[in-house]
DNA sequence: ACCTGAACACCGTTCAAGT
DNA sequence: ACCTGAACACCGTTCAAGT
């Protein structure tokens, strides 16, 4: 039987965690502890090394942006959709790399391979509704389309955000017909 | 007026950082003091952060990399000087590699990017000689060839290592009359 | 002028004691 | 069954005291 409580923590800790590492990535584990109003050893029950909370930290963010998909397409166009879900994605990835420094290179190399599955399944969803509706070119790749916004987050955002605008541009070669 | 001492104090502590991180590239300042036969104290005197000690290494190695291309091609044809430096380019890159996940990706960048033309500039020289002497072709490239050698410490060493044979493989490309 | 090494403020992690 | 938080063995870095 697991308690409330121990089931709570979990997300709280999770919760703290992301805030924290956003903030800095260097931030200690009782720090994150202690933001979560939790003992040392509850953080390290849940999560028995700091990397694997910092993969949770992510595994969570991604499963978030994943799991809004059929969300989004409940009540908009497929090509409105995949606007803001980018966008959503575009938030997360500019995220990860603030940590920075704070992530080991075989990390950042976990966190890569475990998300890519499950994201690019998303964008796959996110085009095949298109694509049945007749709004995106049925040859859209969401490999492809992955690898392009990754140059999206690395676009600075100072003095504007470019990324939504480089975002539409990218979404106009997306579509089944040219615009008029 | 500069002690002898601490002349001799700075090229011991790399030479102990050397040896040290190549075996761990965890271990720790103390743990580097302590090999050195020096105090904490002298350590940072003359690498004030772990970062500066490492970066400190890497500057080294390479400058007795580059520092030795004069003396190869003193007695040896051109060919076969880029030859045995190229070997012992491998082998930098492999102890470096083996660091892994102790430096920062900022600190690697940082290694890299200070690395760069110095190397570059000792395949040069090489090149050079061989191309005054008429056994490698005039449009071989040091920034190519330095990317080609990538590969080879990646080529795992087990169970033999196949890097000399892929290098030969390289330098059979560079020469300025096919083999026979 | 330079060196040593104890000491400081931290770190990640553990585990006895509580409820 | 789960939690807390003091405690442990370390870390990078500093600095008073020595020579």
């Amino acid at each position: 039987m697991v308690r409330s409580d121990a089931r709570e923590n979990r997300s709280r800790i999770l919760a703290a965690a992301r805030e924290a590492f956003t903030e800095d990535g260097a931030t200690s584990m009782n720090q994150v502890a202690q933001r979560a109003g939790v003992g040392a050893g509850t953080l390290y029950r849940n999560f028995p090394t700091r990397e694997a909370l910092v993969l949770a930290v992510y595994q969570d963010e991604v499963e978030r942006i994943t799991g809004a998909v059929s969300g989004l397409l409940a009540d908009r166009s497929p090509l409105e959709a995949l606007r803001l879900w980018t966008l959503d994605l575009v938030e997360a990835m500019r995220r990860k790399h603030g940590l920075g420094d704070a992530l080991s290179p075989t990390a950042h190399q976990a966190i890569t391979e475990q998300t890519y599955g499950p994201v690019v399944a998303a964008i796959t969803d996110l085009f095949d509704a298109g694509k049945k509706g007749g709004s995106i070119r049925p040859d859209a790749d969401a490999g492809d389309f992955l690898q392009l916004t990754g140059a999206l987050w690395r676009a600075a955002s100072t003095p504007v955000d470019r990324a939504p605008h480089m975002l539409d541009l990218i979404l106009d070669g997306l579509r089944a017909t040219p615009r008029s």
